[in-house]
DNA sequence: TACAGGATCGCCCTCTGCTGGTCCTTT
DNA sequence: AAAAGGACCAGCAGAGGGCGATCCTGTA
């Protein structure tokens, strides 16, 4: 492709739309209805690449099919057929039978599928020239038609010698069928600036039907002797009504063309071929399928295949009652019933029913060939449909809509899983607890996590932490180690920070400071609530007053403690009763402490008034006790560090909570005692087994 | 006609990772 | 008491592997 660019049209390629040099005005009726119905009988994998591939396509059938009236403007309406066509070459990678892979100059790689016969539409005015109004269809998926739309045709070259051995053969070509150097330029509208594709190759440009028929087998068979991408430009009347023009290019010299003929080349045979069969190069016959594409060469081939056009199914399955159309068919689907496996794999002991299955199988297992390669990435597969479902993470195509959210799923299993989101369905059930999940991998999870032994845990490469889910390892991480652009201050000093666990062990550091010293006394604190609570000894203020009895208090818990004591006919106060003497006590400890010198050795909850209360209840109600000591303790503990107005409120307080018999002491043994209480690590599990023994 | 093998659709599974609710601890 | 933060947990979706079953075609 080193040849200069012209930068005009061709006059060669204008010349294709002329009408005078359309010898194909003068096809006979039976071939042009052999090109329609090549449309009409699209087979479901064509049917479905034309579904998918877009707007645009659809209005190129809808054009195709719908009357053309033959006026002016509609008579300069050209459709440009683009059959099977794969271009190889520098600029092209093939990446296989169906993809077309384009690498761009700049290394952004465009992938156009061949979605069944590929359609070029081109439109021209009066003064405008062709290459504005091609278009390319290809799969929307991929490069949506509004995203690429204009291709312009450039001959590079024309009446090309191609290098052949065969001089005298290349010159007959040349000479009867006019041999060009076409490019092709995509233009991708999407993208800000417009970036041009080019795909270049080499076509025989057939100017008549004679010289069409004349030079085919020429151009096989120069084809066959040129390394050179070689395609095929063939011209014929699309529609008489209108002054259509299609313009199928074949590819000449590709490898489908060994194994079997491409739509392109089917429809080429077809152009040239009666209804049925034809004779092809001379020698073999060729059968054609009317309803479909499908052509052989054997006549049994072609009996069996009209079958298929048929709802013939003579052969029963006596356990089922379903039908086949064949007996291997029905053989293999009895097999199912009965479990036979004929094919038994070699490397392991799997047995399948077919061979196919057999085939497959060992591809997964044992040899690892994955003959389906994204062209996009590395991804391989066994299956075409793998890849194909594969493609869709490329392309973000969701086929499979849910019918009852926005929600749209890349294959069906999804959709159906998802689907249990909106009908409740829980089918995996836990065999030691009994809860159920939606999905079995939450399941394994569940079981893993709460009845397994060895449970995996995940240790944080930054920090001591254990987790274990290494999802939720990630959170931490995320959460806590991650760097922070933003610098996170410390809140009690000018110290800076970039992650947040750095931060948080330091702000540990300031955790013992009395930060909150009193301006007035050498009172100091670590919380700013209790300095506040402080400041009010200074002050008298007392902003808490009791709704039933105007009595007011410094803080809100001590208005809290006496509205239960005085006002709440409800309140029933826990009482620690020694189960040998019957004294009461309001702290457990205090009481188990007497009983054993009491000699009992035996300590009973003897009840807080309320009988019954299940285990759960009586660990709330130690834990709420416990806590509120604790809190007590510590606010009297730091009020009586202030000064004697304090140490009265204290006392005071003291002497609300615990009035009468139940008043276990003076203030500083009661902080005393249930400062010892907390040290020596009394939780209130151990006194519940201590009261449940 | 039987068989091999490719193609296709469908189903189910596992592994993975994110998300938001809940519980617990700390402040 | 309330707020904040972190670990735990189930829910849910993405991606991919593997197999079952069927259909169809080429070929011996």
């Amino acid at each position: 492709m080193a040849a200069t660019e012209i930068s005009v049209l061709s006059e060669q390629f204008t010349k294709i739309k002329e009408p005078e040099l359309m010898p194909e005005k003068g096809l006979k009726e039976e071939e042009k209805d052999e090109v329609c119905r090549e449309k009409d009988h699209q087979s479901p994998s064509e049917l479905e690449a034309a579904c998918a591939s877009g707007a645009l396509q659809d209005s190129v059938l809808e054009e195709e099919v719908e009357p053309v009236p033959a006026t002016s403007e509609e008579s300069e309406k050209h459709i440009l057929t683009l059959q099977t066509v794969h271009f190889t070459s520098e600029a092209v990678e093939l990446q296989d039978m169906s993809l077309l892979s384009i690498q761009q100059q700049d290394g952004v790689q465009v992938v156009v599928q061949q979605a069944g016969p590929g359609l070029l539409w081109l439109e021209e005015g009066p003064r405008q020239s062709l290459q504005q109004y091609v278009a390319i269809s290809i799969q929307q998926e991929l490069y949506s038609l509004r995203e690429m739309e204009v291709l312009q045709f450039h001959a590079l070259e024309e009446n090309v010698m191609v290098a052949s051995e065969d001089s005298k053969l290349a010159m007959s070509l040349a000479e009867s069928a006019g041999l060009i150097k076409v490019k092709l330029v995509l233009i991708n509208n999407a993208l800000h600036e417009k970036e041009q594709i080019e795909v270049g190759f080499y076509a025989v440009l057939c100017l008549d039907k004679e010289g069409q028929e004349k030079n085919q087998l020429l151009t096989e068979r120069l084809a066959e002797r040129t390394k050179e991408p070689l395609f095929f430009l063939e011209t014929m009347s699309g529609d008489e009504r209108s002054d259509e023009i299609v313009l199928t290019i074949s590819n000449l010299n590709g490898e489908e063309q060994e194994d079997q003929p491409t739509a392109g080349q089917a429809d080429v045979e077809k152009a040239k071929s009666t209804k049925n069969q034809r004779k092809t190069k001379g020698a073999k016959r060729t059968f054609h399928c009317d309803v479909c594409m499908f052509t052989s060469s054997r006549m049994s081939s072609f009996n069996r295949h009209m079958k298929t056009h048929t709802n013939e199914k003579p052969h029963l399955c006596h356990l089922c009652l379903k039908t086949f159309r064949t007996v291997t068919l029905l053989r293999n689907h009895v097999n199912t019933h009965t479990g036979t496996r004929p094919y038994k794999c070699n490397d392991c002991n799997m047995a399948f029913v077919t061979s196919g299955e057999l085939v497959r199988h060992r591809r997964y297992k044992h040899t690892h060939e994955k003959p389906f390669k994204c062209s996009m990435c590395k991804y391989a597969s066994v299956e075409a449909s793998k890849l194909k479902r594969h493609v869709r993470s490329h392309t973000g195509e969701r086929p499979f809509q849910c019918c009852q959210c926005s929600y749209a799923s890349r294959d069906t299993y999804k959709l159906k899983r998802h689907m249990r989101t909106h009908s409740g369905e829980k089918p995996y059930e836990c065999h030691i607890c009994h809860t159920r999940f939606t999905q079995s991998g939450t399941m394994k999870i569940h079981i893993l996590q709460k009845h397994g032994e060895n449970v995996p845990k995940y240790q944080c490469p930054h920090c001591a932490t254990i987790i274990a889910r290494k999802s939720d390892l990630r959170v931490h991480m995320r959460n806590l180690h991650a760097y922070s652009a933003a610098e996170l201050k410390c809140r009690y000093c000018s110290a800076v920070f970039h992650e947040r666990y750095a931060l948080i062990q330091h702000q540990k550091t300031h955790k013992n400071e009395k930060r909150f010293k009193c301006e007035h006394c050498s009172y100091a604190c670590k919380q700013e609530r209790h300095m506040t609570a402080h400041i009010r000894t200074h002050t008298g203020e007392k902003p808490f007053t009791c709704l039933s009895c105007n009595k007011c208090f410094r803080q809100k818990q001590l208005l809290n403690v006496h509205f239960r004591k005085y006002h709440d006919a409800n309140f029933i106060p826990t009482v620690y009763r020694c189960c040998k003497c019957g004294k009461g006590f309001s702290r457990w400890s205090n009481m188990h402490r007497h009983s054993e010198k009491c000699g009992s050795g035996e300590a009973k909850s003897a009840a807080s008034g309320k009988g019954g209360r299940t285990r759960k209840r009586k660990q709330t109600v130690l834990r709420e006790a416990m806590k509120g000591q604790k809190e007590a303790a510590k606010g009297w503990k730091e009020a009586a560090n202030g000064d004697e107005a304090a140490a009265e409120e204290a006392s005071t307080l003291k002497r609300e909570q615990f009035p009468g018999e139940m008043l276990p002491g003076a203030c500083g043994e009661t902080t005393a005692r249930v400062k010892e209480d907390v040290d020596e690590g009394v939780t209130c599990e151990m006194l519940l087994n201590m009261m449940d023994k």
